[in-house]
Parts: C-alpha cells; sequence; structure tokens
DNA sequence: CAATCATGTCAGCGGTGGATGACACGTCAG
DNA sequence: CTGACGTGTCATCCACCGCTGACATGATTG
C-alpha cells in the first residue's frame, strides 16, 4: 500500500548512505547522522530523514533536545522485500518463506 | 555499483507494474505489455522498458519486428536484496545466507 | 529569564524525470 | 517494391525533488 513511499525513499542514494549508518550504529542521533553524511548539509539530512520517517523505514525516539533514528524492520521494509521476491523469485532458489507468511498475497504494483 | 540505477528503476510505481504483469506472463512483447499497462501510454511504457532494461532488472529478447521482455533476476536484483538484507536483518530472523555467497561483503550506499 | 544547543521547517532556485505526439527504423506480406 | 505493422527515439512541456541559508521551536544550563 504504502510501500510506493518506501520504494521511492530508497531511490535516494543519499537516504541509503543513511540507512547504512544507522544499521551500522543502530542508534543515532540526527546531528550524528549528519556528521557522517559529508555529501549534503545538516538541512538535508533532516529532510531525508522525514522521508525516511514518513515510509516507515525508520523510527524515531525522542530524547530531550536531541532525537534518535534507528532502522525500523518491521514497518514498510517487509513490503518492499515481500514485493521484490514475489517478482524476482525465479532466479533466487525459494527464498519464499524467509519471510513470515503471506508472502505472495498482496498485489504487486 | 550499479544498483544506484536498479533502486531508481524500482522508484516508478508503473515501472513496479511491469515487473508485476512480466512476473506473471513470465515473457512479453513490448505491445503486449502497453495493453495491460492502461495509466500512461505505449511510448511511455517503452521508455520504462528501456530504464528496466539498463538497470538490468529485464532481459530483451528479439525476435522478427517483436521485442520480448522478461524478468531477470541474475543481474542487479541480486544487488538490491543484497543491501536491503543487510540494512534490515534486524528484524528478519536471518534470511541471510538465502543468497548465494557473498552477501554482507558489498558497500552499503 | 537569557543564552545556547539540537533539530525541524520554510521559501526559493536549479536540475531531473516522466508523459505525449510526431517521426524514424527495421520487418513481414503481397 | 510498397504498404502495414511493431517499436524505439526525439523535442517539448510540465511537475516534482533535492539542496541551501535563514528562521522557528523546544529543551537544557546558569
Amino acid at each position: 500500500m504504502d510501500s510506493n513511499m518506501a520504494f521511492d525513499a530508497l531511490a535516494d542514494p543519499v537516504r541509503r548512505e543513511i540507512l547504512g549508518v544507522l544499521a551500522a550504529e543502530d542508534e543515532c542521533s540526527a546531528g550524528a547522522i549528519a556528521e557522517r553524511i559529508t555529501s549534503v548539509g545538516r538541512t538535508a539530512v533532516s529532510t531525508h530523514l522525514r522521508v525516511l520517517r514518513v515510509a516507515g523505514l525508520v523510527s524515531e525516539r525522542r530524547d530531550g533536545r536531541f532525537r534518535y533514528y534507528s532502522i525500523d524492520s518491521s514497518g514498510s521494509a517487509r513490503d518492499v522485500l515481500s514485493l521484490l521476491h514475489q517478482v524476482f523469485r525465479a532466479g533466487l532458489q525459494s527464498v519464499d518463506g524467509a519471510l513470515p507468511h503471506e508472502v505472495g498475497s498482496e498485489r504487486l504494483a
């Protein structure tokens, strides 16, 4: 359903870079993330984090004046992987079943 | 490397719809695909097919005046799934290993 | 309360990507 | 060879997206 937003969010290289940082650090404040992303400024990183959050790919935890972000693997990431497995299953020797039931039960586009 | 193009290609809803058609039909001529995609015209579908082909997500077979397209699951789709598994592995009870070796050996962004 | 810090938001600008119609190219039938 | 057919390509227009600097907001410190 809203996997549309997830695919869109994943299309940006900077956003994938942010996901990479979060995958390595587990939890990170917005500022700490911005420090490791050198290609764009802090403002852009903030906006990207918003997109990722709305898309359901990362989750936000507010603590004082900090905001900590982390990977959300139970959000729309499931839908994305489900869709991809459904389309490319042929050449991927039966990875179906790796995701908890109802893989292959959703509409495609 | 060129998973950039693959992610970009996957970001468009029409292109995902095309992939859905191909996943269901196994092989389809350009015209047959265009007939099933009602949201845009034939020209747009042709361009989308080009993007998908360059991205390494579909393969083309020319036969006479027809061009048959089919899902390419051994192309950059592997890189995409590899990257996603690497990032979202936490909440996905160890699906790592479902892809043939060297999963998790590439850079992230 | 005033100052500072972490972060999000807004307006504006420039670039990019998608849709379309007209045209070009190869292929098959007569 | 000529005409019909299947497809790809090009020029154009339009809309959306990302980047930035300036400003706003909420929280902590003294």
